[in-house]
RNA sequence: GGGCCAUUAGCUCAAUGGUAGAGCAGUGGAUUCUUAAUCCAUUGGCUGGAGGUUCGAGUCCUCCAUGGCCCA
């Protein structure tokens, strides 16, 4: 009997025997109280506690007839292996030694319901913690009881469960087959909480604002379409909580966030899923320099957490966030990219054009140069849609830093990459944020990049109604030209700006990256617990 | 959207174009302080789907499906 409906026969009939000896298959009348949950918590921190099991008596040291008034201690969970006597019970707070044997169990019952387990079934195990002759911990059972029983066999206890496409549709067998994988979304889970204790204890509010909206705006983004029946009203996903983030900064909340799901209609992709976590937050009489502070000592909190909690994901990094973090500008980058690359310290540019820095601040010779370039056919594409200056730099960069940056900028001995913040992005390619008082080409904006990853976006939020009205007109002409990540023009937005929103800054933080960053994760869908997948075919 | 790769037992993986196998799990038994427990025996397959080439296809070809990686 082997195949999977035989398998899953043999267990359901055994889930029906289970009467014979007092259990229903699926009883629900054990409860862990508070204080039963806290000490198997103890327990399973005992079983890797070397010291600390040192001091168990072993199991032929324990009092004769020891029973429920001397210490006896509850370990129930998902039976994850079969040893002779010994079950591995699997829980939370990992994995712990049950020794059970038939001929010390308390009813006949036990005895019948233990001859009833299968692997992957939950079971509750009662009984003194031991010693076992090779040191370990064991909970040496007076009494067993059934818990749950699993129909399905669980996958083989070595191996796991490898197959990606079966551990990201099935992530609850995932989830307790591979517990390395458990980790990381409890680590997903701390990190975020982080993130909110951290802004609360700074006095930021947290808010929820509307996840459908009537017009795209707040990223330039290809938003989903939905439809609001009884109000017969098209309406999109939002792609950006942030115009009503500003909106609330007008209304007096001068240190708000959001932290929620964002949707863009765009393709997957090991950093890309349609539905993803970010983080917002403004704060009034601020700068974006402020924010380049606040959010190093934002992912600094993270990452403290990180080290405490889950100190095994923070090995094997290729970054280090306790190093002097970089503030160049987007120019300065492309700049360099370019010279060290003539210097024979980083690879030749895959551009045959001739641009020195003071190229970069010459829209004519820099069109010229763009323009003669020899460049293959997708990056000529790519620069001739550019329409202005601004657009051409940015489109420079991409092409010619921000690939580099992890080996741009290192720390001094250059064994790992430092998180640089990019400056002065272009305003053509930032149209919320504030253009510079130096330089009204520019906006005072950053990115974040750590370990070449794109983790932050932050700028100086443009107050000035007018400026902004011309900025959405500009986006609308861009849809008129077939762009659909454009804006829409958000007039209830121009006035609340009229209604004079304070000076201020605001920083958006993908936490999906910002986990897989922190946690080495090399895809996105191995820090979402769910990623989209097609549906499986029937 | 393009390129490359993968898909074989419940799980993890083998199999020059020539009889589809192993380990684990399962089943029966032995053992009962194990650490991927051990020992004996044993069940289990429409090789992702559809076509084609061939005396013969898991293997070669075409198309499709799903997933992964890279590129856009």
């Amino acid at each position: 009997m082997a195949s999977e409906e035989e398998l899953t026969a043999a267990r359901l009939e055994k889930a029906g025997q289970l009467a014979q000896h007092g259990s229903a298959p699926f009883p629900n009348d054990f409860r862990a109280t508070d204080a039963i949950e806290a000490d198997r918590a103890a327990l399973v921190a005992l079983a890797e506690d070397e010291a600390a099991r040192a001091k168990l008596p072993t199991e032929d040291e324990l009092p004769a007839g020891a029973g429920p008034s001397g210490g006896e201690r509850s370990l129930y969970g998902r039976v994850v292996a079969k040893r002779g006597p010994f079950l591995v019970v699997r829980t939370p707070y990992g994995d712990a030694q049950a020794l059970v044997r038939p001929e010390q169990l308390d009813t006949d019952d036990a005895r019948g319901q233990l001859a009833l387990l299968d692997l992957a079934d939950h079971v509750l195990v009662r009984g003194h913690a031991v010693r076992t002759r090779t040191g370990a911990l064991a909970l040496r059972a007076t009494h067993y009881r059934h818990l749950g029983k699993a129909l399905r066999p669980p996958p083989a206890k070595w191996h796991g469960l490898k197959d990606v496409e079966k551990r990201y549709r099935e992530r609850y067998v995932d989830l307790f087959a591979n517990p390395e994988v458990a980790e990381i979304f409890r680590a997903r889970s701390l990190i975020v909480s982080t993130l909110r204790r951290f802004l609360d204890a700074r006095g930021f509010l947290e808010v929820e604002t509307p996840i459908l909206q009537a017009l795209r705006g707040g990223a330039t983004a290809r938003p989903f379409a939905t439809h609001h029946n009884a109000l017969d009203l098209p309406l999109y996903l939002r792609v950006a909580p942030e115009l009503y983030l500003k909106r609330l900064v007008v209304g007096g909340f001068d240190r708000v966030y959001e932290l929620g799901r964002n949707f863009r209609n765009e393709g997957v992709s090991t950093r890309h899923n349609p539905e993803f976590s970010m983080l917002e937050l403004y704060v009034a009489y601020a700068t974006y320099e402020d924010l380049m502070d606040l959010a190093e000592a934002l992912f600094g909190a993270a990452d403290a957490a990180l080290r405490e909690r889950h100190p095994r994901l923070r090995g094997g990094r290729t970054f280090d966030l306790d190093a002097t973090w970089r503030r160049v500008t987007l120019r300065d980058a492309i700049a360099e990219r370019l010279e060290r690359s003539r210097r024979g310290e980083l690879p030749p540019p895959p551009f045959g054009a001739t641009i020195t820095r003071r190229t970069l601040d010459e829209p004519a010779t820099l069109e010229a140069a763009c323009e003669g370039a020899d460049v293959d056919a997708v990056t000529r594409k790519q620069l001739a849609a550019c329409r202005s200056h601004g657009e051409r730099l940015f489109v420079l960069y991409e092409l010619l830093a921000e690939p580099l940056l992890t080996d741009m900028y290192r720390t001094p001995d250059g064994a790992s990459s430092v998180p640089v913040f990019i400056l002065e992005y272009p305003f053509e390619v930032s149209p919320l944020a504030r253009r510079s008082d130096a330089d009204p080409a520019f906006t005072d904006r950053f990115e974040l990049f750590i370990d070449g990853r794109e983790v932050g976006n932050a700028f100086s939020e443009l107050n000035d109604p007018n400026d902004q009205a011309e900025r959405f007109r500009a986006q609308v002409a861009n849809q008129a030209r077939g762009d659909d990540e454009a804006m829409d023009y958000d007039a209830d937005y121009i006035r609340a700006l009229s209604h004079g929103m304070p000076p201020a800054a605001g920083l958006g933080v993908g936490v999906d990256r910002l986990v897989m960053t922190l946690c080495s994760q090399p895809s996105i869908r191995d820090v979402l617990l769910f990623p989209l997948l097609r549906p499986e075919a029937e």
